[in-house]
DNA sequence: CCAAAAATCACCCGAACGGATGACGACGGC
DNA sequence: GCCGTCGTCATCCGTTCGGGTGATTTTTGG
């Protein structure tokens, strides 16, 4: 609300400088080009100041404190076998290589290791490993 | 040296612009605020975009509350811009994203990752993460 | 100032991964 | 018996990753 405001404010201060500008132009030829470059200047100053301000804060977000690992794991309709799954992708192992230590086929685990990333709406591995450390499945 | 030069040329290029935009001023009158808006509009995304990238590399991995991690990255050959790119990792990023938060291109992210991987003596991502905070150098 | 280290970017290639879909058998409740 | 869940496996397709090589450009330290 407020912000937009004063973007609206200060943009009109901008036409206005704008304006002034050009009619200083009007009077004298010449030094058009350094008002321009004054102008980019000033522009190029604002959208420092602007994109600074607009991507600084960040605040970090409370996480939950310990809930025991089976009723996330319920909450979130995990499975067994995907659990095992998701341990094993946190040790750092490919799918061939899970694959192979639980004597399934490595579709089989791409199988599990996708629904998985669904129920815990993430898309990467790293992404599930975090998560499920931030929800105290994994240690 | 060669920004020096990029830099000029660019500056020289929004100087034309700027005259051209006059010229056009010059035959139409009413539409000049339009124009002046549009450069004020491009000047503010350079500024923004300048702005972020010089100003952004220098606190970016700001993260590290643990000091003890500094005898473990000097141990290991590790240079702060690829603890930096370990931290990203480790939040579950890709290297896309990576290189569009730290003004970088993906290959960038690339050579940093191998580099890095190498030095850890791991081969994939998410065993990288997983030695880092085995080795405390990320919480 | 110059050499070394660090950072940047590009290209290629093969492997790994993620998403979507379909299918099939086993088990357990109702 | 029937339905739902679970585990298993496959295929296709596109994206991401990791590895290798080479090059240029800051930055830094002596």
């Amino acid at each position: 609300m407020k912000r937009v405001l004063l973007y609206g404010a200060a943009g009109g201060a901008l036409i206005a400088l704008l304006k002034l500008i050009e009619y200083k132009h009007f009077v004298h030829a010449y030094p058009a080009e350094l008002y321009g470059g004054l102008l980019a200047l000033i522009f190029t100053a604002v959208g420092v100041y602007v994109g600074l301000r607009w991507t600084r804060p960040k605040p970090a977000a409370a996480v939950p404190k310990h809930v025991p690992a089976e009723e996330t794991l319920k909450g979130l309709g995990i499975t067994p076998r995907e659990y095992e799954i998701l341990c094993l992708i946190a040790q750092g192992m490919s799918n061939r290589e899970i694959g192979e230590k639980l004597f399934v086929s490595e579709n089989t685990v791409k199988t599990h290791s996708s629904r998985l990333f669904d129920k815990m709406d993430v898309g990467r591995r790293v992404q599930a490993v975090q998560k499920a450390r931030q929800l105290g499945l994994i240690p």
